[in-house]
DNA sequence: CGCTCCCTTCACACCTTCTTCACGGCTTCC
DNA sequence: GGAAGCCGTGAAGAAGGTGTGAAGGGAGCG
């Protein structure tokens, strides 16, 4: 499914395009302001971030000239009538295309479209932790040669603790990255599959561990 | 040119400040009462603002508090000793640090440079003191490249005192943000955490300095 | 319908972390 | 110089987080 971060600091505008992106079976994640919008797309790694230029505390150039120092996720810029010196310097640091406010929704849709399909060539199939291999696009997992049999759920965490090898990953950005419209609390579930996942990675390769309090951390060795 | 608001109603301390900074090159605005002091900071949008506390008509608290409504300017306290009580209550409207009339001018040179950098590196996913490094999208602290293991508790109380790195944090902004919802006094635990945190940070790099009875301050150095 | 697979919940033992207490050193103030 | 208050730190109990076996329940399928 696509996932799409919306960064903008008005509720109502968020409230109406995360339904109309819904709608069309898109998976979709609210900031409201630069840097927790920046932190949603490091660690969600969506395939398409909606961006307000007029944030109050970082603006929206600011924030995407950051995120263009790491990431070519596409974005699509949201901007008033009045900023058009603005829009151009958005283009220039890297933005995909703008819409202006108000928008309609069949105009959004066809840019996202049209921004997501020219990004889509290239795309990391596959990622590798130590003996530990993620066949994305096969849904596939590896380790040290031997297929291992991992359920959906197990797949999902796995991925999006070995995306971050190394790391500690916190137990908000999994559980909102494994199951992202579940609003019940999921951390007793996440334990259990922490642990089904420890004993088919076995005792020798790449090891999940507990930071307590925090989250966890995959190590390679 | 870096700009700067003296407001103080001694025309020998203006002086002296006004010599002092325009040797290193300051631009430097005087004000001897708060109200005009207020205009000359609405009108030159200066790059910092030193302030005394004991003005005669509009005391320098009240005018710290009415200059946060509208400007985030990085302001240093002037106070005389016996004004500790004030000078808590400055530092949460708001201030940035003081000094201690009679002050050396390295000393206060030296708080207005830190105080002026750090308004720059808001807003950042990672925070940096020195060699101490605080990655707070993983939870992540580490000194001089070697990982700290710090508990929720000391990650969140090494935030607080390194996002105002050089600069006072006093007990109350702490407390109220390592524990919000807490009622009770914790001003007992924090003397631990500070202990425990004092010890995984060694005593070479960035340390932990009291201010008696007013909080901490965390120095590169 | 019965089977299988998978996810979630529960129970409980275990372990880390937090808080409190106690006490000694230090500074400040009279 | 003595008293009072603030601060640092060791130790220990309290509180809360974590790992895992087992059981319940829903979805898909023949």
């Amino acid at each position: 499914m696509n996932k799409v971060v919306i960064i903008d600091d008005e509720p109502q505008v968020r409230r109406l395009l995360s339904m109309v992106l819904k709608a069309r079976n898109y998976e979709v994640h609210e900031a409201e302001d630069g840097p927790s919008g920046l932190q949603h797309i490091a660690f969600l790694r969506p395939d398409a971030v909606l961006l307000d230029l007029g944030l109050p505390a970082m603006d929206g150039l600011s924030v995407l000239k950051r995120l263009r120092e790491w990431s070519e996720v596409p974005v699509l810029i949201l901007s008033v009538r009045d900023e058009e010196a603005l829009k151009v310097e958005a283009l220039e640091a890297g933005a995909d295309d703008y819409v202006t406010k108000p928008f309609g929704t069949a105009e959004l849709l066809a840019r996202l479209a049209v921004i997501q399909r020219r990004r889509f060539t290239r795309q990391h199939p596959e990622i590798t932790a130590g003996t530990l291999t993620l066949n994305l696009l096969h849904h596939e997992a590896s380790l040290a040669g031997d297929r291992l049999k991992l359920t959906p759920t197990e797949f999902s965490l796995l991925h999006a603790l070995a995306e971050h090898a190394g790391r500690i990953v916190t137990f908000g950005q999994i559980i909102r990255r494994v199951w992202p419209a579940q609003l019940s609390d999921q951390s007793e579930a996440l334990r259990v599959h922490i642990s089904h996942l420890r004993r088919k990675l076995g005792t020798t390769g790449p090891q999940i561990i507990n930071e307590p309090g925090i989250g966890y951390r995959l190590i390679d060795s």
